[in-house]
DNA sequence: TCAAATTACGGTCGACGTAAGGATC
DNA sequence: GATCCTTACGTCGACCGTAATTTGA
């Protein structure tokens, strides 16, 4: 499991597309496509129901997304401690 | 920022070592020196202090250590989410 | 015919391990 | 001399983008 499959997939399930994901996230298509595809094979289940136009998140793929959410939100969060500490503690922004 | 190297970092922290992290990790000592660094130049401080005998956290350290540990935690239970999501919700596990 | 996802393919860049170096006990 | 971290270096695999294919509006 990597950082980048969730949070590709977290793009493609909020803008319901891969190539619009694929746009946002600065990269091609077939790359969204392969990446949600490794995802899906080491969850061992489909997240995307793939449609004529477009996808749609399954249950499971649903359920994922929401922890999935969680986990990039809690990334981020150390990106801003991590930028808070290199202010050199001026401000304890951190002791809240 | 990744996954492999918050993972690395934590191990590092807590076995206070980077050959036994390398050992727990399945990789060598010169990988983790080079993940570390990676991550800490990304930071833009260092995590550890470098000793005459193996390495202690900064003070910094410290708060990303907190941080990063929360950050896996939540990766693993996606992990385990997902597990559960693969047994077909025989047993609806996650409905708490 | 256009839009969107998948498959195929080739090049490049980075990650890894081995080996060598430096320092400390 | 042993242990631990760092630097150097070569190789191999993976990732990425382009192009081609498929399917549906």
């Amino acid at each position: 499991m990597e950082l980048k499959q969730l949070q590709y997939f977290v793009a493609c399930a909020e803008l319901g597309s891969f190539s619009k994901a694929a746009d946002e996230l600065y990269t091609t298509q077939p790359n969204v496509s392969k990446i949600i595809k490794s995802l899906e094979e080491e969850l061992g289940f489909e997240l995307f129901e793939r449609q004529k136009r477009g996808i749609q998140l399954t249950e499971k793929g649903q359920l994922i997304y929401e922890q999935a959410y969680k986990a990039i939100e809690n990334i981020n969060q150390l990106s801003i401690l991590a930028g808070e500490i290199e202010l050199q503690l001026k401000e304890k922004v951190w002791k809240k």
